[in-house]
DNA sequence: ATTACTTTGTTAAATATATAACAATGTTTG
DNA sequence: CAAACATTGTTATATATTTAACAAAGTAAT
């Protein structure tokens, strides 16, 4: 399921693309080509929530964008923290606080006294300790870990100890949280490595970056 | 195998950690511990790579980190370059100059004149017709992409044509490379939704961040 | 209308990955 | 030196994920 969560909001940003181009069909094997998965992973995909097409006709495009809404629980916006306002934590701030249509990135949170009280591409940055205040005010359910590593775990627990439910961590460690928190790791590093092997011992025939 | 890769490079990473602490012996729960996972996985992961522990002392350390290293054909340090020098493809830079032992980030590239001949934390950035030249010099078998997602496509044919073996892309789109060419895609957005879906659906009992 | 065709939804098989179990092994203890 | 113990290496089982196959259904052509 996790796997077909990923690429289900995949899709949608695809769909929404191909909405925008003016298409209003487009066949499992279209998506496919567009996504690099298979049309087959397409086909079943889509089974699993509950969208069906035409034989013919293949799916309406803003239907199953509608749907994938739903899946999504579109109207809600979330609200979101980032905490570490560093170079990828600003970064980050510039990528996420421009998409407005899913999620809200509210508050960047810094223990720089240098960087409190600025703001970057719009978004203020305040103190940890403003942390409690700022997300029970904005109800927000998730955040994002961007400190280095040794301050990592801590302010995990902050967030956890917040309300937060949701955590996406570019600190390279192991978060500890209650089984109730779910926890995303994107180690750069590690991910540089996998690509720095996988270039000297990829062979052919391999199903990453499918295509079919 | 896959991830069985990623968790040998994160270990490796924790191996030597632990070894900086002056410990010298370590067991598979520890292991397991420490990187997330459980103790079955680790080691039938260094089972993999064939290297073997004692019953009562575990795994030695230093031992297991040289021959980890060998896995990943340390003695080898492999060049790289990064195109794309917005405030994404800076950060990375940031992160990515840092540690030398296993990688060595030579160059950035961007088509902006102003960016063109400036150094990001002494990594000098080229405009990109200079990209074969330095891939030639340097032998660099693997590029990062951090270019907007209307130029990573033809960003990528021309690292491809200059026999980079290796690919992780920023850009949030799926690119169309030989089977040859090895492709990890990081798409923060979609990874960012995944989280807000699970913030919400994430139930108990599931395996993610497990600790056994 | 009937036939041929395309694409779907779904089931079945194949592959990949993780968990659990346990005999073998070496260590320590008495 | 034998018994108890902890931890390994490995195999067997379970789960997750992908691929492949194909009947059912709708469409277009004749």
């Amino acid at each position: 399921m996790e796997k077909t969560i990923e690429r289900l909001a995949l899709y949608r940003r695809l769909l929404k693309n191909q909405s925008g181009k003016g298409n209003t069909h487009i066949f499992s094997h279209q998506l496919a080509g567009i996504s690099g998965y298979s049309a087959a992973i397409v086909r079943r995909d889509l089974m699993n929530i509950g969208y069906y097409g035409t034989p013919r006709h293949g799916y309406e495009i803003k239907a199953l964008i509608d749907c994938l809404n739903v899946f999504f629980n579109k109207p809600e916006v979330k609200s979101l923290i980032l905490v570490g306002a560093g170079n990828l934590g600003r970064a980050l701030i510039a990528y996420f606080i421009k998409d407005k249509t899913e999620y809200n990135l509210i508050a960047a949170f810094d223990s720089d006294p240098l960087k409190v009280n600025l703001k970057y591409n719009g978004c203020p940055c305040y103190s940890l300790e403003k942390i409690p205040e700022l997300i029970a005010a904005s109800q927000a359910s998730v955040g994002i870990i961007t400190v280095p590593a040794e301050n990592a775990q801590s302010v995990a627990d902050l967030l956890v100890e917040n309300k937060i439910k949701g955590i996406l961590n570019f600190a390279p460690v192991s978060l500890t949280v209650p089984e109730s928190v779910y926890v995303e790791n994107v180690d750069l590093a590690l991910m540089l490595e996998k690509v720095l092997y996988f270039s000297v011992h990829h062979r052919e025939g391999e199903k990453k970056n499918g295509m079919t």
